[in-house]
RNA sequence: GCCCCCGUAGCUCAGGGGAUAGAGCACCGCCCUCCGGAGGCGGGUGCGCAGGUUCGAAUCCUGCCGGGGGCACCA
């Protein structure tokens, strides 16, 4: 029995409780919470319901807890209840109902944790979208793991999630980095607003290959543009797939000015009067969505500020179907709340229909102090850096493992040096010392077998239920935008397991005879290899068979 | 000044109101006759401070202190 099926039953055995005591059974919350204790001595599962019903419906909470004991005793799913404390319930398992999950979870197999709480909706998550003036850094990077962890984990849910990359290809960084370019190209020094750094000569370099006449065409900066600049799209594109992050859809916002989608977005909102006008410029009410200060759409001068790109944009996504947009932003953006919200106003759409997720920024630390990142001190790091340094699984591990709310410390050197202590591989070994036990027990001709009321083991007990758990964390990282959840769960799940397994053994030794237990344990790891690897793919990060 | 995030063990961090607050790392000791020791077991005077809400607060609210990041007719 899952625990959503539990704190069902828990839910109508408590409706008929009241009900039969002449009590009304809408004093019940619309869900039951199920946790699990972690005293065992407090059972498998533990509610409060009675607590949080019985002041509503007049009686004592112990008093409540008791009457539900004595129903749900009755129950074949359950063998014992207590009630503890001030009217806690603490619930046990029989083995057979126990033993089920892992049935459910061989039945499902890759789809084990499958949630449908955002089935039909169209969602468009973007993120990184990193300037394309230079390569990700670690910031970037960040965002790169979790986005896509986020991405799988909302697909996991049953959204239809397009993930999404804007290139912020207008304007005057642009122009710089062109600039820079060209200097390069001539052996000069980078300009004072320009960018430096090998990967400018490498690219100038590369132009000058292609088009041998670049410096001296009539139109020379335009063919740094657009040979350079799609160099420099094609090496980010490069490196965030070497990260195993793909997006669906890389968006550049130099087409909304060419199509003209800009200018249309926003005299459509200057005539639905969602802007106003002052001081010579159109503004966008980005107050009334706590922002500062409203902001500018249209310059004096007529031409358009940054903002009404992020306009138009929008509109072009909404004009694709999506019914929720996220933005996954660092904290220097977090003034871009507002704005947004305020542009899904202005077009007439539910603010809430945009989504703003802000994650706290990535410091470089050596020797445990910060080490500011600065291309002129040469500690800039980039996701390549990072990946060289560490690997892809631990780079994605290390950046997904910890919540987005919290300000990420990287030490390449510990990173570099510990990689082997890193919490990637305590999970990724816990796959593989299990992959290697199905092995064995292939090799041995012993087969999974069905008696799962045989696991009554303390350590049997724990690992089924802590593998039960994983469709709760999978809707709960969903609905919270929190992939790190998933990783804190397979370190659990991990632990758990070796736990187990050094307390189980799962095959027969020498000459002894397999049992209906050998078997039953057998199907326990199997299914336990299943919840580790759905994990790991979520957070795309591998499961290894051998290490 | 205003806005956002954070403050939990020596370190890096989990803990979306629940009963005795956890993990990894680091440190000490123990566990290999057979399923992978990249493992397990044991060892700890830790929730920044002060109020409030609640049967119950690390968690929610208010204030303060400390750290980080924002507050352009730049993009």
């Amino acid at each position: 029995m899952t625990p959503a099926a539990l704190a069902e039953l828990v839910r109508a055995t408590a409706v008929d409780v009241l009900s039969a005591r002449g009590l009304d059974p809408a004093a019940l919350p619309t869900a039951v919470t199920i946790e699990r204790p972690r005293n065992p001595e407090h059972g498998d599962y533990a509610t409060n319901v009675a607590l949080q019903t019985a002041k509503k419906v007049g009686v004592t909470p112990r008093d409540l807890a008791a009457w539900l004991a004595e129903a749900l005793t009755s129950t074949d799913a359950i063998s014992t209840v207590e009630v503890a404390g001030p009217g806690f319930l603490n619930l046990r398992l029989a083995a057979d109902a126990q033993g089920a999950i892992v049935r459910d979870v061989l039945a499902a197999g890759a789809d084990y944790g499958r949630g449908d709480q955002l089935a039909g909706r169209r969602i468009n998550l973007e993120f990184v979208s990193a300037n394309p003036t230079g390569p990700i850094h670690l910031g970037g990077t960040r965002w790169a793991a979790v986005g896509d962890a986020l991405g799988r984990v909302l697909a996991f849910n049953g959204g239809e999630v397009t993930r999404e990359y804007y290139f912020n290809d207008a304007g005057a960084q642009i122009d710089r980095f062109v600039r820079s370019l060209i200097a390069a190209a001539k052996g000069e020094p980078a300009p004072e607003d320009g960018y430096a750094g090998g990967y400018i000569s490498d690219i100038a370099a590369e132009v000058l290959r292609q088009e041998p006449s670049a410096l001296t065409a009539e139109d020379s900066a335009e063919v740094f543009r657009r040979i350079g600049v799609n160099l420099m799209f094609e090496e980010i594109k490069k490196d965030l797939h070497e990260f195993g992050t793909d997006f669906d859809v890389f968006f550049h916002e130099d087409s909304l000015h060419r199509s003209g989608a800009v200018t249309k977005a926003v005299d459509q909102l200057k005539s639905s009067g969602a802007l106003y006008f002052d001081n010579g410029a159109w503004w966008l009410r980005s107050t009334e969505f706590g922002d500062d200060k409203d902001r500018v759409v249209i310059k004096s001068d007529g031409d358009p500020a940054y903002i009404a790109g992020d306009i138009a944009y929008l509109v072009d996504k909404r004009s694709r179907g999506f019914d929720l947009c996220i933005y996954m932003l660092g904290a220097d953006h977090h003034g871009y709340i507002g704005r947004l919200k305020a542009a899904a106003s202005a077009l007439g759409d539910d603010p809430d229909s945009v989504e703003v997720l802000i994650g706290q920024m990535v410091n470089l630390v050596s020797d445990g102090k910060p080490v500011r990142m600065s291309k002129r001190a040469g500690t800039v790091i980039t996701m390549q850096d990072l990946v060289e340094a560490v690997g892809v699984d631990a780079a994605r591990y290390a950046m997904t493992r910890s919540s987005v709310d919290s300000t990420l410390d990287i030490d390449l050197d510990l990173l570099r040096k510990r990689s082997n202590d890193n919490p990637v591989f305590y999970v990724q070994y816990a796959h593989a010392r299990l992959s290697s036990l199905l092995r064995n027990a292939a090799d041995l001709g012993v087969t999974p077998g069905d008696a799962l009321d045989e696991l009554t083991h303390e350590r049997e007990g724990d690992l089924i239920r802590t593998i039960g758990e994983f469709p709760r964390v999978i809707a709960t990282a969903g609905e919270l935008r929190e992939p790190h959840r998933v990783a804190r769960y397979l370190e659990e799940l991990a632990g758990t397991y070796h736990r187990f397994y050094e307390a189980c053994r799962v095959l027969p030794r020498g000459d002894e005879e397999t049992t209906e237990l050998h078997r039953a344990r057998l199907q326990l790891v199997a299914a336990t290899r299943q919840v580790l690897a759905n994990g790991l793919a979520l957070l795309g990060v591998t499961a290894p068979e051998r290490m």
